[in-house]
DNA sequence: AAAAGACGTTGACAAATGTCAACGTGTGCA
DNA sequence: TGCACACGTTGACATTTGTCAACGTCTTTT
C-alpha cells in the first residue's frame, strides 16, 4: 500500500530511505479509501491534512454564487492533493476536493508531517522539490491565463496534461480552462480540421 | 543597506539574526542599482540569480506574439524578484524583468544563496515560509483568473494590493489581470457609480 | 426493461471583451 | 519654450465567449 509512496519520494529525491524511515513514514501515512463522489473536503472545512493518492482520480473546486463549479486543480497517481491555504493557515477551505473516480488515499496530519520532516530529512528534500516544481507549473498557469486565448490554453493542456484529457470529462477541463463547455466543444470542433 | 533585508528575515521567522549570520547574509547579497526601464532579466536569458528590492518598483512581464505585454507579477519594496523556473532549472527565461522606477536590490547567485540556507538555518526557515505564502496567493490568482468576472478581480486586486494600485499605471495592471486598458478604464467608469 | 441522469453537441442569441482610431492631458526631455 | 511620449479615456465596431434550450447517446439506477 505505501510502496508508491516510497518509490514517489525515492524518485524526487534520489535517495532510498532506510527501513527505519520507510517504517516511519508507513506509520505516519494511514490510508483512506474513497469512493467516486465522496468528499475529501468541503468548503468551510479546514484542511487538516494532507493526502497521497496512490489510486484514482480527484479535483479540487470552487463554487461561485450561480453554483457553478471551477476546478482548480485535478490530481491522479501520484499526487498530492489538500487545500495548502486552508492546511497552512488553519482557515476554512474556500474549495472542494473529492474523488472523480474510486480513490486510495495516503493520508497525514499535519502534527505528523511536520515531525516526519525532522526524522525524515529525505522527505522534507522531497517537500521542496515539490513546491519547487508546483510554483513553476502555477507560474505558467498563470501566464497562460492572461496571455493565451482559450484556443491555446486548451492546445497547452492537451500538450502539458494528457493523463488528465483522457481522465476527465470536457466539461471539467473547460472549467480548469476557465471557459464554458460549450465553448471548448467548439474548440475542438475547429481544430478537428 | 542590507538591514532592510535583516528586518524581513526577522519578521518571516521571529528570529532575529545573529551577528556573525549577518555577517554572512550581507557577505551573500549584493547591492545593485536599476535606473528606471532597465532590466534585470531579458526574455532568453538564465536567470543566475534572485533579487530582494530594498526600494523601487519591478515588473516581470511576458510578450506575446503581437508584442503585448503581460504582467506575470509586481514587485516594491520588500518582495523578491527573478524567474523561479529558470532560476531552478538553469533554463532560458520566458519572462522580461525590469524596473518600473529606480530600484535598489540585493542580488544573490543560485550557488552562493544554497550555501547561505546550510550556514544560516533562520534563511531556510524563510525561504519555506515565503514559498508557502506565494503558493497560497498564487492558488487564489488561478481561481480568480478562471471563476471571476474582469471587474470582480479588479475589484479583488484592489482590496488586496494598494500598493500597486498606486504605485503602477493602469494599463499594466489590466494587463496583470488578463482584460486591455480600455476595458480597464470602463470597469473603473461604472464602479465610480 | 424503463427511467433518470451525465455528457457532449449544436443553434440562436446576448453579453463581455478586444481592436482600432482619435483625442486630451500631463511629464520629461531637447 | 516646445516637442515627443506615456497615459488614460471614449466611440464605433468586430470578435470572442457565455447563456439558454434542445437533442442524441451513453451509463447508471430503479
Amino acid at each position: 500500500m505505501h510502496s508508491s509512496l516510497f518509490t514517489y519520494i525515492t524518485h524526487y529525491t534520489q535517495t532510498p530511505l532506510t527501513q527505519q524511515e520507510q517504517a516511519l513514514v508507513q506509520e505516519a501515512f494511514h490510508p483512506k479509501k474513497l469512493r467516486k463522489k465522496q468528499y475529501l473536503l468541503q468548503e468551510g472545512d479546514i484542511s487538516r491534512y494532507m493526502a497521497f493518492v496512490v489510486s484514482g482520480a480527484m479535483r479540487q473546486y470552487s463554487v461561485d454564487e450561480k453554483g457553478t463549479e471551477h476546478v482548480v486543480q485535478f490530481a491522479v497517481e501520484n499526487w498530492w492533493v489538500g487545500d495548502r491555504e486552508s492546511f497552512l493557515m488553519l482557515t476554512p477551505s474556500l474549495y472542494n476536493i473529492d474523488a472523480w473516480e474510486d480513490t486510495q488515499l495516503l493520508v497525514i496530519e499535519k502534527a505528523d508531517l511536520l515531525q516526519l520532516y525532522e526524522e525524515v530529512p529525505t522527505l522534507l528534500q522531497m517537500a521542496r522539490r515539490m513546491d519547487d516544481r508546483h510554483s513553476m507549473a502555477t507560474q505558467r498557469r498563470i501566464n497562460a491565463a492572461i496571455s493565451f486565448s482559450a484556443e491555446k490554453r486548451y492546445a497547452e493542456f492537451v500538450e502539458c496534461h494528457p493523463e488528465f484529457v483522457q481522465r476527465f470529462p470536457q466539461h471539467l477541463i473547460a472549467s480548469y480552462l476557465g471557459i464554458t463547455k460549450e465553448t471548448l466543444s467548439r474548440i475542438r470542433k475547429q481544430q478537428v480540421h
